[in-house]
DNA sequence: CAAAATTATTGAGTTCGCTCAGATTTAAAG
DNA sequence: CTTTAAATCTGAGCGAACTCAATAATTTTG
C-alpha cells in the first residue's frame, strides 16, 4: 500500500514490493497471482469497511428519503481515499472490468454486489417506516442509484482535479429528484 | 478489426497489426500512441454510429415514455457489437478508466458526454411534447438514467454468457420505475 | 536538377510482468 | 538422529509493449 500510493501503480515494480516485503519476486507470485491481485487486496479491504459502516445507516436512516441517501452514499464517498488514492482506484477499476474472470476481481464483482444490495435495502427500510412509497420496486430503484453513484465515482477518479464535495453535491443533485419522486 | 475479433486483445500483438498493415512496428507507434489507442479507434467509431442512430429517436420519439427510453437505449446495445467483442469492450472501457489522460480516451469520456446528452435531451422532448411531467430536472434525471444504462452495459460485457435481450429486460424493469414516476 | 531541410520508416534494444526448474527449508516417518 | 516427503523459495530467462538512433523517402529551396 505504501508503495502504490507513495509513488502509483505503474511506478512500482514487482521486483520493488517483493523487495520491500524481502521476498524474491517468486515468492510474491506464490500469494498473489498477478501485480493487479495486490491492489485488488486492498480494495476488498476499503469495500468492507464501507459495507460495515453503511450498515448503521440503514438501521436507523434519517426519516427524510434524500438526506438518508445523501448520508450513507457521503459515507462511501468519505471512505475512498483511506487506502487508495484516484490513480490507484482508476487502475483498480479497469482490471475489475478487463480481467472479470480471475478470483480476486470475482470477490470485488459480489463486494459491488452487497454494496447495491445495501442500497437496496436503505430504501426498503425507508418505505417499511412509511418514509416512502410502498408502491415501487425498492431492488429496481436501489440498482438505479447505485450504478448512478458508482458511475459517478468513476468519473471522479478519472478527472484529478476534482473535489469529493464537488462529487457529493453532483450525485445529491441527481439524487434528490429520485428521493423526491419516492417520497411523493 | 479484424485481428482483434479474431483473436482477442491480448492474443494480437502490436508486430501481428503492424505486420498486417505492412509497416513495422515503429510506424505503428508514429500514428498510434499505443495499443490501446488502436482498439478505441474502434470504439470512436462505434460510438459515433450509435449517437447517430440516436438522435432520429430524439427527433420523433414514441409518445410512451418508457418505450421512448427502451427504443433509444436498445438501439446503443444492438449496435455495440458491431465493431466489437465483449472481450474487446471490456478492455476499451479499462482503458479509458485507466489511461483517462490520453487524448483517445479524453476523446470517447467526450462521446460519453453526448451520449448522455442525448438521453438528457429526449427527456427534454418527451417534456416540449407534454408526454413527461415539466416539473423536474431532465437533466438530473437523463444523467442517472445514462449511468444506470451504462454501468449495466459493463455489467453486461463482464459475463461472457449474457444475451443481449437479457440486458435489454434487466434494464427495461429498471427505466419502467423512472418512466412511471415521470409521467404521473 | 542538386543540395538542404523536413518528414517518415525501421528494427534491434530496453523494460517489466510473469514463469518454472532447481535449490532450500520445514515436517513426518522410521 | 537420519531419511524421506512435502512445502516453500529463488532468480535467471521469456514474451511482448514500447523506444530511439540511424536510415530512407519526400518536399522545399536556390
Amino acid at each position: 500500500m505504501a508503495l502504490f500510493r507513495e509513488a502509483g501503480y505503474d511506478n512500482v515494480r514487482t521486483e520493488d514490493i517483493a523487495a520491500a516485503a524481502e521476498v524474491s519476486v517468486g515468492t510474491l507470485y506464490n500469494y498473489f497471482e498477478n501485480k493487479g491481485d495486490l491492489l485488488l487486496a486492498l480494495v476488498t479491504l476499503e469495500v468492507e469497511e464501507v459495507l460495515e459502516q453503511g450498515a448503521a445507516v440503514v438501521n436507523a436512516p434519517p426519516p427524510d428519503i434524500a438526506q438518508a441517501l445523501d448520508l450513507l452514499i457521503g459515507g462511501y464517498y468519505d471512505h475512498s481515499n483511506t487506502y487508495l488514492t484516484k490513480d490507484l482506484w482508476r487502475t483498480a477499476m479497469a482490471l475489475t472490468i478487463q480481467a472479470a474472470e480471475t478470483p480476486f476481481s470475482a470477490r470485488y464483482t459480489a463486494l459491488d454486489l452487497s454494496l447495491t444490495d445495501q442500497v437496496c435495502a436503505l430504501i426498503a427500510e425507508l418505505q417499511r417506516r412509511g418514509r416512502a412509497r410502498a408502491d415501487v420496486d425498492a431492488k429496481a430503484v436501489g440498482q438505479v442509484i447505485f450504478n448512478n453513484l458508482n458511475q459517478m465515482f468513476i468519473e471522479f477518479v478519472k478527472v484529478e482535479d476534482m473535489s469529493i464535495e464537488a462529487l457529493k453535491a453532483s450525485v445529491a443533485r441527481q439524487t434528490e429528484v429520485l428521493a423526491r419522486m419516492l417520497s411523493a
